[in-house]
DNA sequence: TAATGATTAATTGTTGACAATCATCCAAAG
DNA sequence: CTTTGGATGATTGTCAACAATTAATCATTA
């Protein structure tokens, strides 16, 4: 996205790296949820002391993979379908207000950015394999919320998202299909580069609770009866 | 709220009650923006060590009332005119979700704890203080936040209104005052009530916008020339 | 058998000491 | 006068040991 080349290096803590290596874990799968987290055993595994761990563990808390029981045991946090709802919803009230905010200040810029990730879209709606399509997706979503300039959405947004894709690791398939992409997307791009902000907001906001409904199909087929 | 009575006892760690205070004095501007916090100062004087006021800072990071610089200092974070947006624009996302869910699925419970705080807010607008106003003011939409039944807004309504008191605090006069808050709030509370969800989500968002244009001119009376 | 209470192993909470890093100051060179 | 370089004090990063708490086990008893 932003492509100007900082040269700062950023120099991470031990508690980061340890942070990032149990947060890969966990959204691979390889740590399924409530799964139990032992402060020492990770200390030996990773390599650095408790104190360190402790603090990556603290930061997951903060992302909501982790939780903690006093004076028992910290585990990988669990998804259940109320939850999932929570997750979507919310997922859902962040793109909707950042899609109101960008409406609300339409910029050549931020028209462009949009069009340029809708074009995106339909390019991999043609032909791309299910992962690209699914990227696709996400980049449109973000590109919005990014446009947004509003540093809290940004990073509420990217929290959430962790939590979206770590629900799509830890459920039996693992890239949701997505379809349609430009035909329900559309309508959304028009309405901010036109400037309605209350459609965009509405718009915004449904677009997530359909893939909340289409991922939860996907999740549980047997769920409800897909008779047409 | 919910008046179930609740006996158990919830223990808390002493880098939680170090956060408590710290939170406190920032809250309460003891500890102005920018003001320096050296681990070993608050260890001092709390009387914990630092590992555990490290873990209290943590927490109040995550909270964004306090930035740390790596190697270097934490310190009370920064208020700027942009962030100042961001919060407001951020509280108006959360309430703009909440109100778009809860009028989405309107129950007679929701309708009647929102009509009881529109009612304390018709009792406030006569005759009580300013405090008693904001108060019922922000019990109101702290009432449609609950009401969404997502536990991830409500987490994050009650981080970002950290962050509006926090401001209040921090400016010069205490309270904002609030004037005609019956017929400010009662269209919202009508279109959730009825059931209209995007006119609620819009009214809902524009409700906080107008605070923040009402607090800004208090806080900076002579920014703009208000003649009519 | 079911409830009670002591015992114990496992785990997190807390601490103080040491290492790594940063910010400041000051002198010397150009 | 500006820049460079090194010394120095202050502050955070990391660690390993100890204390507090929990959860499970297993006799004991009614």
């Amino acid at each position: 996205m932003s492509a100007k080349p900082h040269l700062k290096i950023v120099k991470r803590s031990m508690a980061d790296l340890a942070a990032d290596r149990i947060r890969a874990a966990i959204l691979s799968g390889e740590l399924p949820p409530s799964a139990r987290l032992v402060e020492a055993a990770l200390a030996e595994e990773i390599g650095v002391s408790r104190g360190t761990i402790r603090a990556a563990l603290s930061e997951l808390e903060r992302d909501r993979l982790v939780t903690c029981a006093r004076y028992s045991a910290w585990s990988v946090a669990t998804l259940d379908a109320q939850r999932l709802w929570e997750i979507y919803t919310m997922r859902a009230t962040i793109e909707s207000g950042a899609a109101r905010l960008v409406a609300q200040h339409v910029s050549d810029d931020a028209v462009s950015a949009i069009r340029a990730a809708e074009k995106k879209l339909d390019a991999a709606e043609r032909g791309a394999k299910a992962a690209e399509r699914l990227a696709c997706d996400l980049d449109f979503h973000t590109t919005i919320v990014q446009r947004s300039g509003n540093q809290l959405l940004i990073d509420a947004y990217a929290s959430i998202m962790d939590q979206v894709r770590w629900v799509y690791a830890v459920s039996e398939r693992r890239s949701p299909v997505r379809i349609d992409l430009v035909s329900w997307h559309a309508p959304l791009a028009d309405a901010i580069c036109r400037g309605a902000a209350d459609e965009a907001a509405k718009l915004a906001f449904d677009l997530c609770l359909r893939s909340l409904n289409d991922d939860l199909r996907e999740a549980a087929p047997t769920q409800d009866g897909g008779a047409a």
